[in-house]
DNA sequence: GTCTATACTACGATAGAC
DNA sequence: GTCTATCGTAGTATAGAC
């Protein structure tokens, strides 16, 4: 659908970097990372990384619309499904869920791309708006869901954006919670059984949340 | 109650500090931040804020613990208080919403402090362990008040753990959320309206979410 | 497309005068 | 307790050989 290819046979220094500059973005954070560090990491000299990327804000926000992609296309496939309201919004957790587990560098970087506003160097605005292009389709996809479930009368007359915002906390931001998290948790956060665990949990706090009448938890699946 | 004075008459060099460090440790996370900008900005020499605080790290985590102690002062007072356990967590919602609007500064402070590990320079231990030790303390006790409610039949069977780290989501990422909350709510966070509007939707959502039968929305206060 | 070399700036931290 | 001066390092980015 692109002119140019996107899948390639080896993984290509563009690739090897973007893979690298994610774990350590994530970890650090945009100002807490050196692109020395990337550069060794990623095997390459320090200068070749301009090569690929103009800037470090340049080679950030690749790393950020990557990840929104890889969210993007999972969500998109829920959101076109069918199914009742309150089904295709649990289905929606599940996936978020499951974009937080694929690569747990995910959080993270969402979290802080979401609540850190620009620290950027004001220069890289062309990619910048490739991400917040695809972060507003995507939040308005969302939200609609969530409008239309309260017009049909499957959700109580809740505030969309509220209650985006509460599912952004329950999901996100417990994935990026780390140590803190793991300490509350009393173990890992990304096991099978844990991740099993946390879709539950939130999953049922929606239902008895958003649910007008009675619970919903012992219906189908 | 302590040795050392804490009321100033005018505010010392070290409060200065601490207020202009924490403004800039808000914004741009510790490693987004130079000492420069902050001794410029509370009206010193660089060299100054050495004679205060041993390094940066120091610094930081000074910020962090007079954070989280003011978020103690409001939360100990409200979990000390009387009422069933649900008008005691409706409270402590209440108040953790107040601490975040009162120095607009806690939320994204708070929030770098749980989710971002140690990317501190391991020397300032002594300080992170005050820290430490206050949050686990206060973390120990509002998960007391949710086990408690869920033993005396006020809440439903739900993980004390997983609840906490939903409602941390629910009120600390919400008021860190910055440009993107206020694109997606539509206006300011932090205004009276949309903190009155935010502490309802959270309050409604845990008690649809938490409590086993009626809705109790409509009782007192 | 990767390298070496370099420019320029900022960083955290220390020494020592006042 | 604040200052100036300085150290050593690391930061982003560019120039130009290969």
């Amino acid at each position: 659908m692109e002119l140019t290819k996107t899948r390639n046979a080896s993984p290509s220094s563009r690739e090897k970097i973007l893979d690298v500059a994610e774990a350590r973005f994530s970890q650090r954070g945009f100002a807490g990372v050196g692109l020395r560090q990337v550069a060794d990491a990623a095997g390459l000299g320090k200068s070749s990384l301009f090569h690929h990327f103009r800037s470090k804000a340049a080679l950030y926000l690749a790393v950020l619309d990557r990840v929104l992609e890889r969210i993007d296309a999972r969500l998109s496939t829920v959101l076109a499904g069918s199914g009742t309201h309150a089904e295709r919004l649990d289905r929606v957790v599940e996936s978020l869920v499951d974009a937080m587990v694929e690569h747990p560098t995910t959080p993270r970087l969402l979290l802080r791309a979401l609540f850190e506003d620009d620290d950027l160097p004001e220069d890289a605005m062309p990619e910048a708006e490739a991400f917040e292009a695809r972060l507003a389709s995507l939040v308005q996809r969302l939200q609609q869901l969530i409008q239309e479930g309260v017009a049909a009368g499957a959700f109580r007359a809740a505030s969309a954006a509220h209650t985006l915002q509460t599912l952004i906390g329950a999901v996100v931001y417990h994935f990026a919670s780390g140590e803190f998290g793991e300490g509350l948790m009393g173990g890992p956060l990304f096991s099978a059984e844990a991740v099993r665990r946390r879709k539950l949990e939130i999953v049922t706090f929606i239902h008895h949340g958003l649910l007008p009448g009675a619970p919903t938890e012992g219906e189908g699946s």
